[in-house]
DNA sequence: AATGAATGAGACTTCATTCAT
DNA sequence: TATGAATGAAGTCTCATTCAT
């Protein structure tokens, strides 16, 4: 975000006082209050996070957060929607740019998708969202619209596209999509669960077979006779 | 309630009077409080829950709960432990019966876990423990080693015994798990967050779609020849 | 109390149903309930004593508490008030058979008031009044005059009866009360007060000492020459 | 409060801001809390105190009480502690000081006794500390250990001396300590315990009385020859 | 603009008291 | 008559929010 402010005595943070970086600090310091209450409310959950965790965690204090915001709620919905802005704003060019193999654009895809929610500074959203989503329902809606369903019709007109040329079998599209999209939300939650299992999972290796399996898995003429409804 | 009891006094009875003896009901209490609170908590998490939801939703006063459980933290404990009783005491039988066939072992776990997971009433726990792992981080442990690690336990042989039939490709067995665990995972958490995504899943339709892919993906011969490592 | 109360039966405590016993039950229950009160209250304090405490060390549950004293300030009030029913009682008796030597009716007195106040079953209640004095203070007015004052009444006709045959010198009678009655209140809570000093002290060679040095100290002629007021 | 300030919104200020600067008032609310905890404790007790009770009596409401102290007991603690700190710190001086009479060190020493414990602000300790010994038996030793036993030992040595000179009766010291003690700490306990006998009692008359009266009671030659074990 | 002391509403928890059995 | 489960008022404590400096 913030990359301008690069003034010299920035470094000694709370007790600078140069006349350069002064006059943005209005701007300037809401995003570290954001980043910080970003960080605890995905650790701990919104209820859990005391103001003064995050008042801290941005290096003020309690008071000086409400500056910027006007209530903790009103933090959280800033938080959420931060992450709403540019995210998959590459998926529609992902597709136009495309032409050709079907499988190639999946893994573009899920990769896309990985780089959007999995490695930005938004990647614990979606589990701050899981754990919300009955505390704050209108806000989980527009998460659900505003994030989820965007990237959703973008894996959804890859594997209608798939379909369509024949190389993915005839699947309801509703259910692949959430069929992709599993993996890649599991990952982000484990990377910020710590102790929930898959501690030491390596992403990458794991995406790399997401995508290697789901792309057999999809194939239209598997070499095993299907026998399920 | 009963038949016959239609008097007018029974419109006062926000409080209503089963027909159990309230002698009886200690031995019933402590269960309708442990689902009252596995409901709370799985739905809003920890802390957002208070005691008087709790209370509200077991038919009972704050009070109440404090007879049988300590504190808050110690409902919680009971709550998850709860959960780990019985999981997959039924995965080694099913390992053990079944001879034959890694593909079709491999739709009988993925439908077991569902059954372990997802349709108990512990299906929650997942949710809740993703949510609360950094505030409750043995707790968090605990989960992991008696539930998920004894799950996974059981896919990872499904996974060795494929590979040595030769009916799966080579893949690292870690991350294979993870790619079996994932869908099932997240219909849990989907079946617990409303408004987040999937709200209509059909839950039985994904999961045959989830198997089929699976299935196919992780097969040996695919008409699609492999390079990665 | 109860010395009555010794059928058999009464051994095996709560489940005891014997035909004897059981009539008087009604009359004996109370003071079982009572001694515990006493027990508890002088031990903790009133406040920090629970009715559930008094119940289990008198050997019922807490309802059975409420069907002999309506509630906690009236089981108060009803010990501290069992306290002033014989108590010293017998000093009046004391004071009109004695004849002769004031110095012996000092140790007289000195001894009886330990008899009457801690030696029996009521020697915590100074140190129960102490405690609560501000909180009850109708209570404490009431113990003063049918207790203490009682008490101090004999002491004070001692002490004119010493100053009249001219064994004791001529000191205000209302301090030189004080003085006496100070060591032997003092020696009653430092029996109640385990680790508050005075732990293992020898409660009979103290007594000995105070009457010993009271009655020095107070003798007319003593070879130290008086010049203060 | 200030001069000028005498116009009509001066009437709502039943929370008087005083002339100190509240960024200032952070030095003082302790020991003002600590002041407030401590008159309450000694009224009511512990138990019987309201944490709203002592914030009232602070003049502050009941939060801040919890920005300087962890919880009741903490400042139960902290109330007792300070008063270990500078007592009897005169006492080895004293000792020092003296040479001659024991007679009269036995006065000063009283005297000073009643200096350190009766007469600042730290005089409710004793009853505090006999009603709550059951309740906080660690705090009751170190309240014998860091005080009374200081004070005893003090109170021994001038007897000691005594007897070493020929002044006073080769009584047992520890039963003396007590002797001489007892009247003290009942002149301290009277002065905190409003309706329990001696509400109008003039100390400074009975301290010279209890002085007068020791000081005869333990002297070496006394007329009236002693038969008592 | 920032601070952090203070507030007070609200959550957790305790326990005197009630009452169906 | 005794029980002890249940209640709910009251106390302890937390923390979002305010506001004088």
């Amino acid at each position: 975000m913030s990359e301008a402010v690069v003034s010299g005595s920035e470094i000694e943070g709370a007790k600078r006082r140069s006349l350069t970086s002064w006059r943005r600090r209005k701007d300037v310091r809401p995003d570290e209050i954001l980043d910080a209450a970003y960080g605890q409310f995905v650790m701990r959950g919104f209820t859990a996070t005391k103001m003064e965790d995050i008042a801290r965690a941005a290096g003020v204090t309690s008071g000086t957060v409400y500056r910027y915001f006007t209530n903790k709620e009103e933090l959280l919905r800033a938080v959420v929607h931060e992450s709403f802005a540019r995210a998959f704003s590459d998926g529609e060019d992902l597709l136009n740019r495309h032409s050709g193999n079907a499988h190639e654009l999946l893994a573009l895809v899920v990769r896309m998708w990985w780089r959007n929610l999995g490695e930005t500074r938004f990647s614990g959203i979606p589990k701050l969202m899981i754990v919300e989503s009955a505390n704050f329902p209108e806000l989980a809606q527009t998460y659900e619209r505003e994030l989820i369903a965007r990237g959703e019709a973008i894996i959804a007109r890859v594997i209608e596209y798939g379909i369509e040329r024949g190389e993915f079998r005839r699947v309801n599209v509703n259910v692949a999509v959430k069929l992709i999209e599993a993996p890649i939300i599991m990952a982000i939650l484990w990377k910020h669960s710590d102790s929930c299992g898959a501690a030491a999972l390596d992403v990458d290796r794991f995406l790399d077979e997401v995508i290697r399996t789901l792309t057999h898995g999809l194939a239209n003429k598997s070499p095993i006779t299907e026998q399920a409804s």
